[in-house]
DNA sequence: ATAAATCTGTTGTAAATACAACGAAATAAA
DNA sequence: TTTATTTCGTTGTATTTACAACAGATTTAT
């Protein structure tokens, strides 16, 4: 496992633990490890799982598959990253989508079980593990919520205002970078990007925003609180 | 407290604790209990907190306010849920929603950092607890999820079949119930109801699906796994 | 049973979008 | 610098949707 240690600091899931208190803290998490093959399935569509995965290298994709069999990319997983940890803490929950080694890949596996039981020697460590899965899982909950209320919108325009409003918010002025391109934004709001543009255009036309490549102002004037 | 014991044993965040264990349990975690009015600020856009709550008695609704001050209500909370748990796990971000009594209303706050960290007497209540907060933030996760794959769909046809698509898979049926009435399933999906209806009655034209009320069924077959 | 209220499907119209094709602008590579 | 590549904005068209208004069906209340 000690080739991996540099990869391994690099995970979310062991933030804030010092390198010399890695190597027990693995020891008692009992990870397993396992290679797979390009294409190999590493969780099934139906699976119900108790462990998540972490990739040492290579990549996984998430693949989900409709009931007609049609499938989709929803992701790419490279070195470093976690996998399957919202669906491991998710008792009983099936999973709806596949996991696939997208390349000849390095995958380590975790027991959610064994992430929660403290055990005697490591408590300490424990503490932090299960402080950094909260987080994890806390701040992917608060981007799928705030990815949710833009994607809700019903027009272009609305989702735009809707997204530059939250950046700008979150930015504290007006005035602000974005970081996505075009398409990267049009993805992200599920729109098409020509069509986007068009509304950007209408927008900055109408004098409600400006923008110059990743840089957008609001120009409207905020509304008075009462 | 104890007037609330019955509400609280309804709480999530307690499952599979018992009740006589529940007393000691919340000395430990020593939460504080307020009261607010009607209309009353429980959490303030653009706060970082600690803490989330769980509502005793009375209802609190969460307000989300954009750049120009236009609000709009995202969610109700009544009795035995808890509210602001993925902020309060995901530190250092800021609120992007206010949290507001709808009603005269009482709360209860628990710090989560004493959620974490265990305390020498009750370890045993603790490891549940973290437990279930895992089990909850997953959980959500999980249909958030699946919720960000529908609403991403650009069309209704889309929308529709990618949901039912889902019901079907999760029955393991191709005939099951849904949980909405129509207003609801459009709700779920952000998109006009007579339009959905137009659009179902199409799909059933088409020999796509058949449906009576909340009973669906998924007509075409399913492709063949290579 | 009757009335009232709610839910559901239909239709027409105006509005917004997706999509494709294209050219200009910006960027990267040679 | 020149060329090649990518990114971005524009336009036209066909498609899809939102919205409003309405009628039939279903459920609930009286």
């Amino acid at each position: 496992m000690k080739k991996y240690i540099e990869t391994l600091k690099t995970v979310s899931l062991f933030k804030d633990i010092k390198e010399p208190d890695l190597q027990p803290l693995l020891a008692c998490l009992s990870p397993k490890f396992a290679q797979y093959g390009k294409n190999d399935i590493v969780f099934m569509s139906g699976d119900s799982i108790n462990s998540f995965g972490i990739v040492l290298s290579g990549q996984i994709q998430i693949v989900m598959e409709d009931f007609y069999g049609n499938r989709s990319i929803l992701a790419l997983t490279g070195k470093g990253n976690l996998f399957g940890e919202s669906f491991a803490f998710a008792q009983n929950e099936f999973l709806p989508v596949s996991v696939i080694a997208a390349a000849d890949s390095e995958l380590l596996f975790i027991d959610c079980r064994r992430l929660v039981s403290p055990c005697s020697n490591s408590c300490v460590y424990h503490r932090q593990l299960i402080e950094n899965m909260l987080n994890i899982l806390a701040l992917k909950n608060v981007s799928l919520t705030q990815k949710i209320e833009l994607v809700s919108k019903k027009t272009i325009r609305e989702k735009l205002l809707a997204y530059l409003s939250a950046e700008a918010q979150k930015a504290g002025k007006s005035s602000f970078y974005i970081p996505f391109d075009r398409q990267g934004l049009a993805d992200y709001l599920s729109v098409d990007r020509s069509a986007m543009s068009a509304v950007l255009s209408t927008l900055r036309s109408e004098g409600i925003i400006n923008y110059r490549k990743n840089k957008f102002e609001l120009l409207k004037q905020r509304k008075n609180l009462p």
